[in-house]
DNA sequence: ATAAAAAAGTGTTATAAAGTGCGTTAAAAG
DNA sequence: CTTTTAACGCACTTTATAACACTTTTTTAT
């Protein structure tokens, strides 16, 4: 499930994905869907749920005490919106308030939702233009020193 | 049981779980619910009765020699508050003076409720926003040379 | 020690807000 | 032109919260 599309969200938050992927979700089993923050830029990562659910599982297994796996457990654990899914339906979903703020689309009628193979990206236009450009955000975190135990983690 | 709630407590101190967790706390079959001090942040954990079980049976076994361990024992173990819990009723939990005077929400009547997957952080707001974006808390605990005994725990 | 008063804790209900589902219209694709 | 997809609007359902009433415990005064 790749590429890029603008879609709409509805006045109480909800985008719909476009029909292109629905064979590939229906074959992928899936009946959650999972919103959290992406940690390094103002935007939202897209997971199905088992993928979710191996990430999570690892992740929440990483020693708690060091201040720099906290972080990300607190990002993307405690951001993470969970949604029951049914990709024979309307494939609806919704994004809370605070993810919305989050990525920087309060405003927006409009995102974009960008296919990265088993999961997806979400994007306001502006800020996805202008790192496609090479542009980068004010609120961009990449000075941060990994410790060992996530080095092997792909988000 | 994941993702960000700011969730309102009432006169009595008392919040209640949002209910989309309704459906995983009933499967987990959880009749208690235990609140504590988080060691290192002015927030708490909330655990479900059987992890709590094994988080503190793990603890109290620990040699108390070690300060580090000891003053672990004494912040987690100490400080833990057990409820009787009834995920088909209300789901409401009451917080002591002492637990809202830690995390810092005596005078507040919402709070931040974040769902970490098999436990819970309870947050001031403010302090929750200071910590997502970066800064840092003034009662922070973070230059702790951990024992090995305690390496391998996640709480 | 007892009774009254206050405080703390528990439970119920009503109302507004948020979330969900579904039909219709509009737009795009074949 | 027909079929599919996307967007919108409305109605229904669920959830959150504040207000209120009741019970139990603790404190205070006699």
């Amino acid at each position: 499930m790749f590429g890029f599309n603008n879609i709409s969200i509805d006045k109480k938050s909800r985008f719909s994905f476009p029909a292109k992927y629905r064979d590939a979700l229906i074959n992928s089993n899936e009946n959650q869907i999972v919103i959290t923050k992406d940690p390094q830029y103002p935007a939202l990562k897209v997971y199905l749920g088992t993928e979710w659910d191996q990430i999570s599982t690892k992740l929440s297994s990483l020693q708690g005490l060091d201040p720099v796996v906290r972080n990300l457990q607190w990002t993307i654990l405690g951001n993470a919106s969970v949604c029951d899914f049914e990709p024979t339906g309307r494939m609806q979903v919704l994004i809370s308030a605070d993810l919305k703020k989050y990525a920087q689309i309060e405003e927006a009628n409009r995102i974009c939702l960008i296919g990265m193979g088993n999961k997806f990206e979400i994007w306001n236009q502006e800020n996805w233009e202008q790192r496609q450009t090479g542009g980068s955000l004010a609120t961009e975190i990449l000075d941060i020193v990994l410790p060992e135990s996530i080095k092997d983690m792909s988000f």
